[in-house]
DNA sequence: AACTTATTTTAGATAAGACTAAAAATAGAA
DNA sequence: TTCTATTTTTAGTCTTATCTAAAATAAGTT
């Protein structure tokens, strides 16, 4: 099988092309690895041999089938130990993600597999991010990111952009949740800032927050 | 923290010092670890510097009070692990180990804060292997081991030394489980294998058989 | 006590994965 | 187009964890 590191630049890069669509650039992995460039390009070469990615030096690197497969298994792996986190621990939405960042690396099918039916067969994790199935096939959800709305749009928050401690804590502080009815009562030209309704109160959010959240129409 | 290695080898050693009462020969060691004698040696002197073990060259290593507070916290987790496979995810008690072996090293205290309540404070594993407590207390047991034993005595299995898939499905065969109640009806001198009462049953078992099973009188 | 064997340690290599510093390639600006 | 700034790669080093082969120590035997 393959190394943690492995797993983990390859993940990387899934995520990265899925954003920008297209060859991810060296720097760009290396950042979201926390390491150095020179680094990021050494694994990158390795990978390479390994046929998990494609690379043409000073180009650019995208997965090959065989890297998306992998990435898509542990993304899998990730999202379905979240859902235990929160469903059968009671950790919080905002807690998870480090220990899942752990738990995606046991190498065991059958684990899997006994989870998935433990969890019954979960589509979304906590943070409203769609679970790959065995295949790897994803379901791929409609859904605006919150900021592109229009006055009086409204629609329920399906997914967030951002998963860290601050950003999920200053959601549910507001009681906002994956599932919450989100409307867009004004917003302001010159800063994207807005006013939304959430259940009978109203927030002002800037742009930043708005940007990542998900919302489904 | 402690990498996987360091956890895996302060273990094996806190196992071999057990069994065997006093300093534990590299060799052991690296048998138990399936490395080589030099690799252990590295490792030990590693360890040494870290002062999670105390060795003298030639003279074999035991583990410090720091090296001790490592290895328990990894076979409670380890333990409590393979409560929840069999507990919560149905595996058989002779699969788990293997997987154990992997989520033993997640690193998260409140992980495993919650899982242990999660699985009601569990005292013993599938295995019939005491599960330490969050201050590393290890409750110890009055047991024997079956094959000194003499006739006509008798008492509960309460643990099993060897755990390989082997042995297990060889007890699952004859319905003999943690809990069974045993008595010895008769006892070779010449070879020490033994008849034994399993509920409405009887069986003949070699001294192998008998040396791998903890009976509580 | 001297020799032989088994155990343990050292020396030297290798691979993964990280780093820094320097060189090479690309992109942007003048 | 030529210079400059940015990005990316290479070269060389480090740590962990492993190996093989050789040297050192301990244990056992005549
Ligand atoms: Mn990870
Ligand atoms: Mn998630
Ligand atoms: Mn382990
Ligand atoms: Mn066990």
């Amino acid at each position: 099988m393959y190394t943690r590191a492995e797993e983990n630049y390859l993940k990387c890069i899934f995520h990265l092309e899925q954003e920008h669509k297209g060859a991810v650039a060296t720097n760009a992995i290396a950042q979201m690895m926390h390491t150095k460039a020179s680094s990021a390009t050494d694994m990158i070469q390795r990978l390479a041999d390994k046929e998990l990615v494609s690379y043409r030096r000073y180009k650019g690197t995208t997965l090959t089938k065989a890297g998306i497969a992998v990435a898509v298994a542990v993304i899998r792996k990730h999202r379905l130990w979240e859902v235990f986190l929160v469903e059968k621990l009671n950790f919080q939405w905002d807690e998870v993600h480090e220990i899942a960042e752990q738990l995606e690396h046991i190498q065991s099918e059958e684990l899997i597999t006994r989870l998935d039916k433990f969890l019954d067969h979960p589509d979304y994790d906590p943070h409203g991010d769609p679970i790959p199935d065995k295949h790897g096939n994803i379901k791929k959800t409609e859904k605006k990111v919150l900021s592109e709305m229009s006055k009086s749009q409204h629609g329920i928050l399906v997914g967030v952009r951002e998963t860290s401690g601050e950003f999920l804590q200053y959601l549910d502080k507001r009681n906002i949740a994956i599932g919450t009815k989100i409307k867009v009562l004004g917003k302001e030209f010159f800063d994207g800032s807005m006013i939304i309704q959430v259940k009978r109160e109203q927030f002002f959010i800037s742009k930043k927050i708005a940007e990542n959240l998900y919302i489904q129409v």
